[in-house]
DNA sequence: TACAGATCGTTGACTGAATCAACAAGATAT
DNA sequence: ATATCTTGTTGATTCAGTCAACGATCTGTA
């Protein structure tokens, strides 16, 4: 998986390349402005903080002390920006915008807005929404302070579809199943659907940071008192944080409030690493038998847990 | 929808201000190296191209001659680089690493890969794949130089998943109809599954630039004879540029080919772009009911078209 | 063939960016 | 009370970025 790693280092990379590249336009001071790029971000965050210091910015652009004090001197004598004293510190100077800064400023922000829009109507309307939508997505992560929160959730319109799409997607990608299973599944989830008990059966969407990454069902089986564990499913990029075991537990623990006897589920032997899960839950293996299925010979498992 | 321009705007300002603020570790120069970024661009230039000249690196960079030729004189003097003359061109020097060239930029991309990997085991793995996704997208959409390409293709496992997925979210979030929409398509799906008849019906869907923005179907009626037009969709997005159309035109010439006299499809009012798209393509209204569905009192109405 | 116009690399000149070091004034912790 | 930080300023230096000018060379066209 090192070549994983280098292929994601040289992806980061080569986006960094394409979008310095591609948008010096963003980047670059605009031709007919009277401020530099750096300048600009000074004002930016003049105009957008309440009293704000010298320091404080420095530290919100990571420049030095010495640059910001000698663009606010620049400033000054351009009669741009004004300063008064700090009320509780005497270190620190507050600075404002003068009205001919704020002109200024209001002259430079309607500028960039109508070079970035110039840009974005450079972009097929597809293109530019992907753009915004990654951007979007970028600005987010870049910014999120915070650690990815699990949360296992009842299904909203278009979830199970989504469930379908992924799990058909993943196991054509990664054990090359065909169309046969996307039937299998959807059969499952009209039937889901059609005879659905809200007492005796639940579905849970699993929610890493907001997107789905998994999915789980409880059913009725075919004998009282009996249910079926089905269509557990994680995304790779959020396994081995325990989506999974979280999901089980949950269907588990709702089959026995529901006051099943026994959870039976059926598998296949090629996904390993969900056999772990269901024995660390208790499951045992009651009949093993081999079928062709999804366009593979498979070897078809049924694990059972006593409630 | 100025509104929505606006938002726009300041999402890729949002996003430019993000990246160029958290992630000074890929464009500032690493703390111990002997290269400043501009340094950099210009010896990962040199060392990508086959025989540059200091021009070619100078567009490719967006760089001015002079600082160019400057550059290449101090990398002369560190004795990294050398020149010798065009063949052809007596304007031009061709410029060369020398084996120190090559082995100070050997350790830069080493360090630099290394920055980078620690840049991306900063994140989450959820958000670090959300994350490298996003970046790819941007550098496809930033390179690409051709148009956005429309094709029709078969569905293809995970495909109509993805329709459900859709269809379900988009008439959710548009027209506020709730989990029963969902169950009917669903229902669809696995009836076309159980029953597909390939000479008789068929799925497409509309990939735009690569991603998927609509569908349609085509399946057998209740009577001999008369085929359905069903779950026609197209994305928000890619509306307006004649996706639609062709899906319709794709249906209605399948039907034809097929031997059909009779192409019904049953829709409602709230949809009115579908409606000027049906009846653009000859379709007529021949009924009308309301109904009480998806959580909302509608119309239905059934279309028909004499093939 | 001759020549206008363009391209290439170099150099000078200048402003600003970036960084390091030093300093005085003021705040803070113990 | 004193050592330690923090804030803003200034000096110094190197490089980035831009404009202008120059000589050498190439190219298209009259």
């Amino acid at each position: 998986m090192d070549q994983n790693r280098d292929n994601e280092i040289a992806a980061l990379r080569a986006f960094n390349r394409a979008y310095t590249a591609r948008t010096g336009l963003l980047n670059t001071h605009l031709d007919q402005s009277p401020f530099s790029l750096s300048e600009a971000r000074v004002l930016y965050e003049i105009a957008h903080r309440t009293d704000p210091t010298a320091a404080e910015i420095g530290r919100a652009l990571g420049l030095d002390r010495a640059q910001i004090s000698r663009t606010l001197k620049r400033f000054a004598e351009r009669g741009l920006v004004e300063t008064r004293d700090h009320p509780s510190d005497a270190r620190n100077l507050i600075i404002s915008l003068t009205s001919d800064g704020q002109e200024a400023f209001a002259a430079l922000e309607g500028n960039t807005r109508a070079a970035v829009g110039a840009l974005l109507d450079g972009f097929p309307p597809i293109r530019r929404a992907r753009l915004l939508e990654a951007a979007r997505t970028i600005s987010k992560i870049v910014e999120a302070d915070d650690e990815p929160a699990l949360i296992l959730r009842d299904p909203e319109p278009g979830d199970l579809g989504y469930i379908l799409y992924r799990q058909s997607a993943l196991y054509a990608q990664e054990y090359g199943w065909n169309g046969e299973y996307e039937v299998l599944v959807t059969k499952i989830l009209a039937q889901f659907h059609q005879t659905f008990d809200p007492t005796m059966e639940a579905a849970w969407v699993a929610e890493l940071d907001g997107q789905i990454v998994g999915s789980i069902f409880l059913v009725k089986g075919d004998t009282t008192g009996v249910a079926k564990l089905r269509l557990l499913y994680v995304e790779p990029d959020a396994r081995g944080s325990g989506v999974a075991s979280k999901l089980v537990e949950a269907c588990i623990q709702r089959a026995r409030d529901a006051g099943y006897t026994r959870l039976d589920l059926w598998t296949n032997s090629v996904l390993t690493a969900a056999r772990r899960i269901y024995e660390r839950a208790g499951f045992k293996l009651v009949d093993e038998a081999p079928h062709h299925s999804f366009g593979k010979d498979l070897v078809g498992q049924t694990f059972s847990l006593n409630l």
